[in-house]
DNA sequence: GGTTGTTTAAGGGCCC
DNA sequence: GGGCCCTTAAACAACC
């Protein structure tokens, strides 16, 4: 990985065109994780496909236009082993191929110590069957509702699914029978809410494929 | 068949 | 040195 020379500023760092060309396809100093979760944070609804996260970093990071493969599995790999990554599954009226993605809203800020290449520690969920956490910035909406739903006006976060029986009396069949529902529990951040805001560190790889 | 998601494994690097 | 984190590769299943 190229250095960045000391002599440019954040503002001009991108101004000379041969140091964009120079530096615009060596290896972004950030990690999938952070790249993964700077991708979310920067979607409308914080939560994004698969395809949408590629989308963001090919568009953003000219070195990943190569070797496509190779860091792509490297994508999934993260989303999948990495708590602090949490599948949320498509509202019935956006059908498609994958889930939406989005950070468990406990995650917080991963990389408060500067680094992007290195958590200080891994997030992780110690009990998973546990009710969803609480933080102070974030109220908790309970709805009904066998999918999830999907507001535009509100961000929702981590869908804890549950499961519960219902008894419920048919006059017309044999009388008692239990149904099963879903029940999903749902965190919403409020406006005030800053978790996690990567911004002003990526600011100026965000513009190298800009030149 | 291609994409998405999960899991396992190995190797390198960093930190205590 | 050991533990942890990250990357990469690969196999496999499920889904669209």
């Amino acid at each position: 990985m190229n250095s960045i020379p000391s002599t440019y500023s954040n503002n001009d760092l991108w101004s000379s065109a041969s140091y964009a060309r120079r530096y615009a396809t060596s290896k972004p100093p950030y990690s999938y994780i952070s790249l993964i979760a700077h991708a979310i944070n920067n979607s409308p609804e914080r939560m994004c496909t698969l395809s949408q996260i590629y989308q963001y970093i090919q568009d953003h990071y000219a070195y990943y236009r190569q070797n496509q493969q190779r860091w792509q599995n490297s994508i999934r790999h993260s989303l999948s082993f990495n708590d602090c990554f949490v599948k949320v599954p498509r509202h019935a009226d956006r059908p498609g191929k994958g889930s939406y993605w989005t950070l468990h809203p406990d995650s917080g800020n991963m990389f408060e110590n500067g680094c992007y290449l290195r958590r200080q520690k891994r997030f992780k969920i110690k009990d998973k069957t546990s009710s969803p956490p609480t933080e102070p910035n974030l109220s908790i909406k309970t709805i009904d509702s066998p999918t999830l739903p999907m507001a535009s006006s509100e961000q929702y976060f981590c869908p804890y699914k549950t499961e519960y029986s219902t008894q419920i009396y048919d006059s017309n069949n044999n009388g008692l029978h239990y149904e099963t529902n879903h029940q999903y529990l749902f965190q919403q951040i409020l406006p005030t809410d800053a978790t996690f805001r990567l911004d002003n560190l990526f600011n100026y790889y965000d513009q190298t494929d800009s030149s």
